[in-house]
DNA sequence: GTTCGTTGTGTTATGCTATAACGTGTGGCA
DNA sequence: TGCCACACGTTATAGCATAACACAACGAAC
């Protein structure tokens, strides 16, 4: 099976780069560590985002500016499917202290806002939940 | 106009801009209708939002870059008192045409996402829940 | 194989969003 | 009076994102 269909030089750069790294990066710190890599200008760090989230396996954190890698990309999570090029609402709880991003899902915030959605005839294309806060490693 | 306590001028403006307005606004734009009122820098603007924000008279909205005022300021809503300086997690829809935002709040949606914390021990400090999408008057 | 549209790419310039750093003024209070 | 907290004013700078133009690579259509 392959979990990556076809990416550019220049979206594998990125996504490398995201994946290696603990923490959410921003679009001008993923260029200046690939400055060696040949990148030169913001936007060829923009436009491999925009196609790796567009595919579902990176993710903009809208709070933080910032970008991550999906942390599901290759996992299909409580009988969902959920690779192949897009998956559903995500929540994000980001520590304040250290960095770290966790990605998660859960079904009954989803059905929750739906609900609120269908009620006021509302059509959702993009939800975003983030968390922001301390984990449990960085509280006193 | 405002119920609110002992606003300072700038912060009456800058709130005063937001009631008035049926989108959201950028702080840069805020920062343009009140020239006319003797602002002159972004700062004097973020400054005002910032206590507006901390009052919970005044919401950021991530995804936009923009704020709006609170719907909810000076009511109590499902039993819950909610206006005296901070309100409970609250979540907007927003409309990607016309740019009308809806305020609301869901309990069980932070029942569930207060249980996700509790047990991964995880301390929100502020959470952001946006939909974006289109509204029922913009949908063809 | 040539034509042509689509997509990725490279580069420069520009615009939008947010804060740092420093100084002034005012009101409350010991 | 002296002090402190806080709002305010101003300039400069940092950080985030896109417009506009040009070129190369690829594949489908003819
Ligand atoms: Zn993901
Ligand atoms: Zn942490
Ligand atoms: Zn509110
Ligand atoms: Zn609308």
């Amino acid at each position: 099976m392959n979990t990556t269909p076809n990416l550019t030089k220049n979206q594998s750069l990125v996504l490398d780069v995201l994946t290696r790294s603990e923490a959410p990066l921003s679009a001008y710190t993923i260029l200046d560590k690939l400055r060696d890599s040949g990148f030169r200008a913001p936007l060829q760090v923009y436009r491999a985002l925009d196609k790796l989230i567009e595919m579902g396996i990176a993710h903009r954190l809208e709070s933080l500016n910032s970008f991550v890698a999906c942390a599901h990309a290759n996992e299909s999570c409580c009988g969902h499917a959920h690779g192949h090029g897009h998956h559903g609402t995500v929540a994000f709880a980001i520590c304040e202290s250290c960095g770290q991003v966790n990605e998660f899902h859960d079904h009954a915030i989803d059905d929750r806002l739906a609900g609120w959605a269908k009620e006021r005839k509302f059509k959702p294309s993009k939800t975003t939940i983030e968390i922001r806060g301390l984990c449990e490693a960085c509280m006193h």
